[in-house]
DNA sequence: CGTATCATTGACGTCGGTCAATTCGTGTGG
DNA sequence: CCACACGAATTGACCGACGTCAATGATACG
């Protein structure tokens, strides 16, 4: 449990005790309502890196909410490739999809040790029936992904590797990701290998190598020993950043 | 109007005449409760092809149901390049965003004559509270958006151009859209340039063209006046097939 | 310490991009 | 009805970003 770099996996006593809970689908519930989802969880969970929390094709029957760790979720090309479609953090919730009770479409795997809370399946339509705030909150969250994929199609698919690179790992700095100033030498860990950076962003781990290069003899980051650092900001955002308004003629 | 390629522009005199209705949000009301709809929708309105029917950046007011026609979701990069997100049909729902009264991350753009339902962008909110039949069936339709979504990113992220353009192109085969076998020689309509392909799929409008000679060459579909025509069902699943189950280590 | 995984680097090949010319198709105006 | 204009499609020549293959180092773990 040591090489949890998200901070020691977090199980409360009770919702109550829940330190992200303002960041989940549970958020929603007034502090004097959590006994609704606390009736309704199953257990707690507590799991080893390296391993799948759920895997493509099969009939899970639970859901999940992430409590901390990293978690990649991924689909498996016919080729043997794989397409890492979004890494999760705290506050994620897991196992959703459109069709309940048909196989699930992707798979998921614990970057680091990673603790969740465990819903039941079945009941969950119900669940958010008789309490649409969670309904409500739920489908902020699903917004939210949509915009997110977005984001990520437009880097995969728009931008040359080394920026797709920098667009990226930018994310990862928190006080950037809630539109603060993030400060040039702010560090972060990232339990991320090469090949996973790659596998997100459609390029070889030996790319992603020689693009790091690029970018730490460029002055902008440097990625080594899981730790992340900002170097160069502005430079960074003069890289990805997407035209503000959608220019288009004269 | 005449090239709309989807069939006339319908615009229903009301929603009991709606002949789409099952396929759009409203699709979740009850025939005698269509009223509410009714009720809360502004106007239908006709926009002609190559138009913009919102931007990115812009705050928007409205909401709108996609009652015929093809439009274009897509963002511009900082280079200028374009990334199309997604290319919607009669059914969708357009501009709805996790955050309604932020400025639009996306915008839109009219491939072909397009017909919308409006719907005022303020009372949304309190619509779905009213009825959540409305709310559940958004959601569902969000819940799908995120696996199209999944599913274009893994084209984009993981396939080679010629898997990627066969890939995107049957998904427009509406039997294999609806899991059910297309038949080779089956035929529809198109109305996508090349270079628009080629911003779904980060591909340039000369390498789709090399491309779509290819396919034809190797006998596997033909693109051309803006008519798709299937010719080896099999050869292109077999170039574009996610493995259904996550085929771990032995 | 030995082994496994990850990171790093070089040599070389290829897929897809760029630039540019030509053809095709459709719509327009005379 | 024909001439022209304009955007889209098509093709060739050339180049660069990224992939592949393979060898070597660095780290972590039992």
């Amino acid at each position: 449990m040591s090489k949890n770099l998200d901070g020691l996996p977090v199980v409360p006593k009770s919702c109550a005790d829940c330190t992200i809970r303002e960041t989940t689908v549970c958020g929603a519930l007034h502090a004097d309502r959590l006994d609704i989802v606390e009736k309704f969880k199953i257990c707690d969970r507590i799991i080893p890196a390296h391993t799948q929390l759920y895997r493509a094709g099969e009939q899970l029957d639970e859901i999940y909410n992430l409590l901390s760790g990293w978690v990649a979720l991924y689909r498996i090309l016919e080729s043997g490739k794989r397409q890492i479609l979004r890494i999760e953090r705290s506050g994620a919730f897991l196992g959703y999809q459109a069709e309940l009770k048909e196989p699930l479409l992707h798979s998921a795997e614990c970057i680091t040790d990673v603790a969740v809370c465990v819903f039941p399946r079945r009941a969950f339509p119900e669940l958010l029936e008789r309490h649409p705030v969670l309904g409500k909150r739920l489908m902020g969250m699903m917004a939210h992904e949509v915009a997110r994929g977005h984001d990520h199609l437009t880097n995969v698919g728009g931008r040359s590797g080394i920026e797709r690179v920098a667009h990226f790992l930018l994310q990862f700095f928190p006080r950037h990701q809630y539109r603060q100033h993030a400060l040039d030498g702010d560090m972060v860990a990232l339990p991320l290998t090469q090949e996973m950076i790659g596998d997100a962003l459609g390029l070889t781990p030996v790319h992603i190598n020689r693009i790091l290069r690029q970018l730490r003899e460029r002055g902008l980051l440097v990625l080594h020993h899981k730790t992340l650092q900002l170097l160069d900001l502005e430079g960074l955002r003069r890289m990805t950043e997407l035209s503000e308004l959608d220019g288009a003629e004269p």
